[in-house]
RNA sequence: GGCGGGGUAGCUCAGUUGGUCAGAGCGCACGACUCAUAAUCGUGAGGUCGCGGGUUCGAGACCCGCCUCCGCUACCA
C-alpha cells in the first residue's frame, strides 16, 4: 500500500486542432496505467487537460473571427471534453491552461524564479512577420520567389520575413547542464526508454542555452507579473499544469495539502517528440524554484497507421470515434494496449483491429465467459456448482492464475501495458484449452461424475472472475457485465477487487446464480462496419 | 553532415550479457471435438534473421563496410 499518491499525467495537448488517435493512445495508455494502481489499493491521480495559448491558437482563432478564449471553449466542449467520454477515461482533473488555477500558479512559479536570480532580461532576435504580426521558427522560413525575391518569407503564410530584435526574458538554462547531466546519471531511469534517454543526454552534453521565456508581439497568453508588456512562452507555462493542477502556487490550505500529496509526479507520460521539454527544460525548472523533480518521463512511439480503410480517412488523423463506433471503447482500448509496445513506434491498421476483435475478444475471451455461462446454465441449472477435490488440470489453472497475475503487475511497474496484457491472456488461452481437454459435455452424460462436472465448471468460473478483475483496468466495460454474469456482486464491487487477491481460489460461492448475459464481443460484419 | 534506433516466417512483432534463439500471434493446411459468439483444441508447412566481409570452437545477437527506413540535431506547439 503506497504511502503516498500515485500521480500520472499525460501532456496537455495543443487544442489547434481536433484530437486524433495518438492523443487517444496516450490517455489510454495512462488510464490503464492508473486504473491498475487503483486495483493495487494505491490512491490515485490521473491528470489531462490542454494547452490553450500560444500563437498558433491566436492565428487560429483570428481565422475563425473568434476571440481566442471563445475558440477554445468551443473546441473543448465540443470535441475534447467528448473524447474522455469515448475512450472511457477515468481521469481525476483535466486542466485547461486559461483557467485561473493555472495562471496563479505559472505567475507565483515564474515571480519566484525572477526574485532568485533565475531569470534575466535579454534580447531575442529571430524572424519576424510583420504582416501576421508574429516570430516565425527558422525552419519555417524560406528564400522568396518572384515578388519576393531577394527577401526571406514566412512558409505558414507567405508574408515577408525580417530579422528582429526584441527584448524579453530568459530563463538561465544553460546553467543547468551539468546538474541536469548529474541527475540523469543518478536516475538512470528518469527517462525511458533508453532510446529517448540517449537522445537527451548527449543534447544536454552538446550544451545548452538560455530559454526566452516571454513574448510581446502577441497577447494571448499568461501575463508576465513583473511586467505586463510581455506574456510567457506557451512551452514554459504549460508545463507548469502539472504542479498547478497538483494545488501549487494556490492560497487555500486545502490545495497546498494536496500538492504536497502529489508532487512530484510518478510518471509523466510524453510522445517521443516533446521529451526534451519534459526530460531537460522541466526538471531545469524545477531544480530552480527548489522543487522536487518527477520520477520518471516515460516517451512512447509514433502510431503508423496502414491498411485500406483507415487512410481514406486521414485527413489530419484518425479519431478516435472512427474505431470506437465500431468496435467499442473496451476493443479500443484493448487494441492498443496489446497490439503495441509501449514506447515503441507500431503499426495499426483497420484489418488489424478487425483480425485482433476476432480472434482474442470474440472467439478468445467472449467465447469462453458464453460457453462457461452455457454449461452451468443447462447443467446446474444456472447455479455455481461446488468444486470437488482439485486434479492435475485444475491445479495448473490455479498457478497459471497466480503466475500471470504476478507477471502483469511487473509489466504494469515496468509501465509494459502490452506484457501485461499478454500475460493475462495466457489465462484466457490456458482456460479455453483446459475446457476443451476436460470436455465437460462428455463428463456432463455420466450421472456417476456430477461432482467432476461440478469441478470443472467452478475452475472455469473461478478463472473467469480472476479475468475480469485482471482485465478491467483495459476493459473497464466488458468486465462489469462478466463479473455480473459470473456472480460477482456476491464478493463485492468489480472496481473494489484487489490484485493482490485474484489469485485466492474459491472466491464465488457454489450456488451463485451465473447467468449467461449478450456477448461481450459480438462478431462484427467488417464489409458493412 | 553528426548522433541514435530499426531492417527476423505472407502480416504484426519477441528475441538481457554470443552457444536448444531460429520464436509468438494472426493467416494458411490437415485433424479432433460440439459446451460455446460457424466459436474451441491439436498438428503441420513457411524464414540463407537487409547485403558483403571479419572475430570466435560457435553470431540476428560482437567488429568493419554498404544498402534502406525512421527519429533527434532547441525556442510553431
Amino acid at each position: 500500500m503506497a504511502d503516498r499518491t500515485f500521480y500520472v499525467t499525460t501532456p496537455i495537448f495543443y487544442v489547434n486542432d481536433a484530437p486524433h488517435i495518438g492523443h487517444g493512445y496516450t490517455q489510454t495508455m495512462g488510464d490503464v496505467l492508473t486504473r491498475w494502481h487503483r486495483q493495487r489499493g494505491e490512491r490515485v491521480w490521473y491528470l489531462t487537460g490542454v494547452d490553450e495559448h500560444g500563437q498558433k491558437v491566436l492565428r487560429k482563432a483570428d481565422e475563425n473571427g473568434v476571440a481566442p478564449q471563445d475558440w477554445v471553449d468551443g473546441l473543448v466542449e465540443r470535441e475534447w471534453k467528448p473524447m474522455l467520454e469515448t475512450i472511457d477515461l477515468a481521469n481525476d482533473d483535466f486542466i485547461r491552461t486559461s483557467e485561473e488555477r493555472h495562471e496563479t500558479g505559472v505567475q507565483a512559479f515564474w515571480q519566484k524564479l525572477n526574485d532568485n536570480g533565475a531569470v534575466y532580461q535579454g534580447e531575442f532576435s529571430g524572424w519576424y512577420s510583420v504582416g501576421s504580426e508574429e516570430f516565425v521558427g527558422d525552419d519555417d522560413v524560406a528564400d522568396g520567389e518572384g515578388d519576393d525575391e531577394g527577401h526571406q518569407v514566412s512558409k505558414l503564410d507567405g508574408s515577408r520575413v525580417e530579422h528582429m530584435t526584441e527584448s524579453n526574458y530568459f530563463f538561465r538554462l544553460s546553467e543547468y547542464q551539468q546538474q541536469l547531466l548529474d541527475f540523469y546519471d543518478a536516475n538512470p531511469d528518469f527517462i525511458q526508454p533508453a532510446s529517448a534517454r540517449n537522445e537527451v543526454v548527449s543534447f544536454v552534453s552538446r550544451g545548452l542555452t538560455d530559454l526566452s521565456i516571454s513574448r510581446s508581439t502577441f497577447d494571448w497568453g499568461i501575463p508576465v507579473p513583473w511586467d505586463s508588456d510581455h506574456i510567457f512562452y506557451v512551452w514554459i507555462e504549460a508545463l507548469l499544469n502539472y504542479v498547478t493542477a497538483a494545488g501549487y502556487g494556490s492560497t487555500d490550505p486545502a490545495d497546498a495539502q494536496r500538492f504536497e500529496d502529489l508532487w512530484p509526479a510518478d510518471v509523466h507520460i510524453v510522445g517521443k517528440d516533446i521529451v526534451r521539454f519534459h526530460a531537460i527544460i522541466w526538471p531545469a525548472m524545477l531544480m530552480a524554484a527548489g522543487l522536487p523533480t518527477p520520477r520518471r518521463v516515460f516517451a512512447h512511439g509514433w502510431i503508423l497507421v496502414g491498411g485500406q480503410k483507415m487512410s481514406k480517412s486521414k485527413a489530419n488523423g484518425i479519431h478516435p470515434t472512427q474505431i470506437v463506433d465500431t468496435f467499442g471503447s473496451d476493443a479500443y482500448r484493448y487494441y492498443f494496449s496489446r497490439a503495441l509496445t509501449f514506447g515503441n513506434d507500431g503499426s495499426i491498421s483497420w484489418e488489424d483491429i478487425g483480425a485482433r476483435y476476432h480472434a482474442e475478444l470474440a472467439n478468445g475471451l467472449g467465447n469462453l465467459a458464453s460457453r462457461a455461462a452455457a454449461m452451468v446454465g443447462k447443467y446446474f441449472d444456472g447455479q455455481l456448482p461446488p468444486a470437488g477435490e482439485h486434479g492435475e488440470a485444475e491445479r495448473a489453472i490455479v498457478d497459471l492464475v497466480a503466475s500471470a497475475t504476478a507477471e502483469a503487475d511487473a509489466a504494469i511497474e515496468a509501465i509494459a501495458p502490452h506484457d501485461a496484457v499478454a500475460a493475462i491472456w495466457r489465462i484466457v488461452d490456458g482456460l479455453n484449452g483446459y475446457v476443451t481437454e476436460q470436455q465437460p459435455w462428455q463428463v456432463a452424460k455420466d450421472d456417476a461424475q456430477r461432482e467432476r462436472l461440478g469441478t470443472i465448471l467452478n475452475t472455469t468460473v473461478e478463472g473467469l472472475r480472476a479475468l475480469a478483475v485482471l482485465l478491467h483496468p483495459v476493459m473497464p466495460k466488458a468486465t462489469v457485465i462478466l463479473w455480473d454474469s459470473v456472480g460477482g456482486a456476491t464478493i463485492g464491487d468489480l472496481a473494489d477487487q484487489r490484485v493482490a487477491d485474484v489469485p485466492r481460489w474459491g472466491q464465488v460461492p457454489p450456488g451463485t446464480p451465473i447467468v449467461k448475459t449478450a456477448a461481450l464481443f459480438p462478431r462484427i460484419d467488417l464489409d458493412e462496419a
